[in-house]
DNA sequence: ACAAAATACATAGTATAACAAAGTATATAG
DNA sequence: CTATATACTTTGTTATACTATGTATTTTGT
C-alpha cells in the first residue's frame, strides 16, 4: 500500500492540531515540556517528538500565548513549566470556534 | 489581538485536512477542480485557494490516489474531472480511522 | 560498580504544503 | 467592449513537523 503517503499525511495533520492540543492541555493546569509529551501520549494516540515540542513552546512564548518558569527539583534536572497567558486564553477560544466548525464540516462530508 | 497567529494557524490546520476533505468528497462522485473549491466553500466554511487546490490534485495524481480525465464542454473551457482510484479508496479508509481517533482525542482534551 | 535507559531541555538542517500573485484562455453580463 | 466569472497552471515565499544530534542528570539493571 501507500505507507509513506499516509505516514506523511499524519505528520501534516499535526501541523496546526499540535498547537491547538498543547494550548488546550495547558488550559487546565501547568505542565513542563517532557510531561506534555507524556500526558498526550498516554491520553491520546498522538506522538510528539521532542524536537517538535520544544521549538513549538518557544514559538508560543514568543507569541506571548504561554509563559514559562524554571522550577528547581529536590533531585534531578530543573523543569520549565508552561502556563497560558490572558492572550493565550483568548486566542484559544478563537481556535476552539474554528475547530468546532471544521470538525462539523468534515463530519458532514464524511457522513 | 493576535490576528496573524490565528490566521496562520488556520492555514496550518489545512495542511493534511484539505487532502482528507478532498478525497472524502471524491468518494461519492467525480468533480472538476473549480467545482471542488465551490462545493466545499458552499457546504462548509473552508476556503481553498486555486493555487492550493491544483498543486494538491497533482500530488494526489502522482501518488495515484486519484485519476483525471479531460472533458470537453459544448461551450466553455474543458474541465479536468477527478475520481478516486482503488488505492485512493484504501488510503482514504486508513485516513478515516486516524481522523476518527484524532477527533476523539481532541474532544477528550477540550471537554 | 558500571553500563544502559530514562528524564529533561535544546538546536540545526530538511521536507512539505498552503498561499499570494501572476499568467493563460474562454464565455457571459452590463 | 469592458468587466466579471469560469477554469487551469506555475513561481516563489513562509511556516512548521521531523530527524538527528547534543548536553546533563538520575535511575535501573546486572
Amino acid at each position: 500500500m501507500n505507507e509513506t503517503f499516509v505516514t506523511n499525511w499524519k505528520s501534516q495533520v499535526k501541523k496546526g492540531t499540535l498547537t491547538f492540543i498543547i494550548l488546550n492541555v495547558l488550559k487546565n493546569s501547568e505542565y513542563y515540556g517532557y510531561e506534555l509529551i507524556e500526558q498526550i501520549r498516554k491520553h491520546t494516540e498522538i506522538e510528539i517528538a521532542e524536537g517538535t515540542l520544544y521549538p513549538l513552546m518557544n514559538r508560543l512564548k514568543t507569541e506571548e500565548l504561554v509563559d514559562s518558569k524554571w522550577v528547581e527539583q529536590e533531585t534531578g534536572i530543573p523543569r520549565k513549566y508552561y502556563s497560558l497567558t490572558e492572550a493565550g486564553i483568548e486566542t484559544l477560544s478563537q481556535m476552539n470556534i474554528y475547530w468546532e466548525n471544521l470538525e462539523k464540516s468534515i463530519k458532514k462530508i464524511i457522513q
